[in-house]
DNA sequence: CCACTTTTACCCACTTTTACCCAAGAAAAG
DNA sequence: CTTTTCTTGGGTAAAAGTGGGTAAAAGTGG
């Protein structure tokens, strides 16, 4: 089941706190208060998790075992830059400036929100995502969706 | 079996509120009630889909996983800028800027119904595509409909 | 350890947008 | 011609979004 839609403009002042909108609030409900955590994506995003599904995740880059050269590289590599936020009063985020530069972001800013991930992109650059279809995307369509209509 | 048919010139009022033809609600019936969600077409326009059906779709491509790059990309240009929608009183929608540009929309709107998709198109981009379809159309229609005794 | 600068948290006030409501004009039906 | 349904428009209160002042906290250098 799809928690999160939608695609939101939003931009940064110059104290660069993001304002969460309303309608992804409602979404996140009651788990906003326990707190967020935001990361480098694998792309060039971030991405937004809530304070629980981050735990379950980290959990299981955890369970690897750090033995293995592998394993230890993805953990630190997966782990980069992770930052716990609390939205103030008015339900704002204040981006760290690392994550800032990952992503290019200066002040215009999208939040993509799909599945149960919370994308942020610099504006720039989700634009520049959007506009080219992936490569195989009628053969992954219809492979997934089964319809020759997509 | 087809389930919406029809074409209906629609305009945006000044605060971008788009009425649903009432011709076109009956086919809905009750699911509007439910909502509905808009999302951006693989062509240059919206697509407006009943809540129930949307989730149809969306379960399927939210049971992939998005650590594989493929995945994601692929759920991402299929869910980009998928927004609910809960129609007023007046059975009119509030439709959001970010996809009102992406479709070209800014007064003058075609709803194009057919199978089981609703379309939203900015007037002068369905007539454009309107235009151009007839030199394609009768060579698809003889290789889609030609071996058949219609 | 102290003085100073920068950053962050918290608060308040203002502007814009949206949701909700009511009603009148137009079109269709009886 | 009257009634009903459909459509359009707009007023208004509430919600959402924006901006900035200021004090506390954190960081920096001597």
């Amino acid at each position: 089941m799809s928690r999160f839609t939608g695609e939101y403009e939003v931009r940064l002042d110059d104290k660069n706190r993001l304002r969460l909108p309303a309608v992804l609030l409602r979404q996140l409900g009651e788990e906003v208060k326990l707190g967020l955590v935001i990361n480098r994506g694998f792309d060039k995003c971030l991405v937004l998790y809530p304070q629980k599904q981050w735990e379950k995740i980290s959990d299981e880059v955890n369970q690897l075992n750090l033995y293995v050269t592998a394993n230890r590289e993805f953990a630190r590599y997966f782990f980069r830059g992770a930052t716990p936020l609390e939205p103030d009063a008015s339900s704002r985020i204040l981006m760290p400036k690392t994550l800032m530069e990952y992503a290019g972001i200066q002040q215009d800013v999208i939040i993509y929100a799909y599945g149960d991930q919370i994308e942020i992109w610099a504006k720039e650059a989700y634009e520049r995502m959007m506009d080219s279809a992936p490569k195989d995307f009628a053969t992954l369509a219809e492979k997934i969706l089964g319809h020759k209509d997509v």
